[in-house]
DNA sequence: TAATCTAATATTGTGTACAATCTTGGCTTT
DNA sequence: AAAGCCAAGATTGTACACAATATTAGATTA
């Protein structure tokens, strides 16, 4: 998490990036405080420049600003959940329907890449990795479809959806197998695009099915807001 | 522009605000360069507030910032406005069909004044407020639907397309009439989801056919590019 | 002991100063 | 006169200082 060449200017988009990633792959959890101190402290930069990337971040809906209070990763509510995965689900099918159409096949080892790397994490146990990766397979689609705008979107869905999943996924469940980006790669590669719709359609589903997003109070962020409510 | 009683806070999110309805309005055009001590002594604040609202107009995709030569008013390619109106068309007719279920007699009034102000600025010739107002009309949809996650992309988009608008939109054309948004308020009020589909589906199609998106150039940001290209 | 208040500490908010970069206008050169 | 060059001015980039606010810990009181 620190910059070893200084030759390499570290800007806020920069910072910004690496914490996502730390986001994604669950090592920074939802509730976490980001102090401006410690981010510029940890990549070696003012607080002005950690404070340009906390604001990236919560534009994003990753981090929560509370005024005088500082940068908290996000807590998406159940509800805010739900609005994720239904807001995947408009824009994810007919998304990879169109990938489906553009699919070339210098896109395929990328994708075919992304798979193999998420096996492999999931091997080794780093299920924080794997997650990472299959967030990246679902804007690699969007990047295929060449839709800059809808890329953006899913990419701010995909950070949401790691903050849900580290809250609400259900213990039992097997970790995201990546069967159904199976499925899918076999679709681009027909360039069957009626199918890429359905099966992205179906695993969205899917993923949702496995989150337990049954109407508990929201965990409290505080222990003062725990025992008043 | 300015602000009068000094107990009000400016906040960055204040004059973000402020300026995208300027954008909205036409009042502030695509190419226009926008300092940040302008910003800052309209507004009343110094450069740090007026930068963090530059930011944040440049996440909407309102504001192009580039290194050391500071933030203009973006200008959409023809490509990216394709791609405004693609994602409009993915998201805005599910959520009209989640609005008409959710529709409550209260949320009547606030359409039907949006599209009675909107008809008393065209007539009054004042045809940007009327075009912020029109794309007013569609966020207060997602509002209905109860969709804030859809509401924030359906934001950005509808700022995008004034962008679009400003850029594309063919003189010959007629300014938006306010029938299609008649037509989706009877919709709603007979509670026909579909029919608020189809209309909004039909609605966006038609906006994108009154764009002249011929592949001319896009225009050049300044004499220099003008003249290389 | 538990609750309340208060002072000390830590963190964030914002303006400003200085550095880095770009722009502009005039000057030189051909 | 046109092109290139250089210096002066303007604008943005970043760190830092101080102010405002929140948090914490200790003291006080019932």
């Amino acid at each position: 998490m620190d910059q070893t060449t200084k030759d390499t200017k570290v800007t806020a988009e920069h910072i910004a990036d690496n914490l996502t990633t730390a986001v994604h792959e669950h090592r920074v959890l939802p509730g976490m405080k980001l102090p401006e101190d410690d981010v510029g402290h940890a990549f070696g930069v003012g607080r002005t420049i950690a404070r340009q990337a906390l604001r990236i971040l919560a534009q994003d809906g990753l981090v929560t600003i509370e005024r005088n209070r500082g940068a908290f990763v996000s807590r998406p509510s159940a509800k805010e959940a739900r609005e994720v995965f239904e807001a995947r689900a408009l824009l994810e099918p007919e998304t990879a329907r169109a990938a489906a159409a553009r699919i070339t096949s210098s896109n395929f080892s990328i994708l075919e890449r992304h798979i193999d790397e998420e096996h492999a994490a999931l091997a080794r146990g780093d299920a924080g990795q794997a997650l990472r990766l299959s967030g990246q397979f679902h804007i690699e689609i969007a990047r295929i479809a060449d839709q800059a705008t809808i890329e953006g979107f899913i990419r701010q869905l995909i950070s949401r959806s790691s903050l849900v999943i580290a809250i609400y996924w259900q213990r039992r469940s097997a970790l995201c197998e990546s069967h159904a980006h199976h499925a899918l790669l076999d679709a681009f590669k027909a360039q069957d695009g009626a199918q890429a719709n359905e099966l992205m359609k179906g695993h969205l589903v899917d993923l949702l099915s496995k989150l337990d997003l049954s109407e508990q109070a929201p965990a409290p962020k505080n222990l003062r807001e725990a025992l008043m409510g």
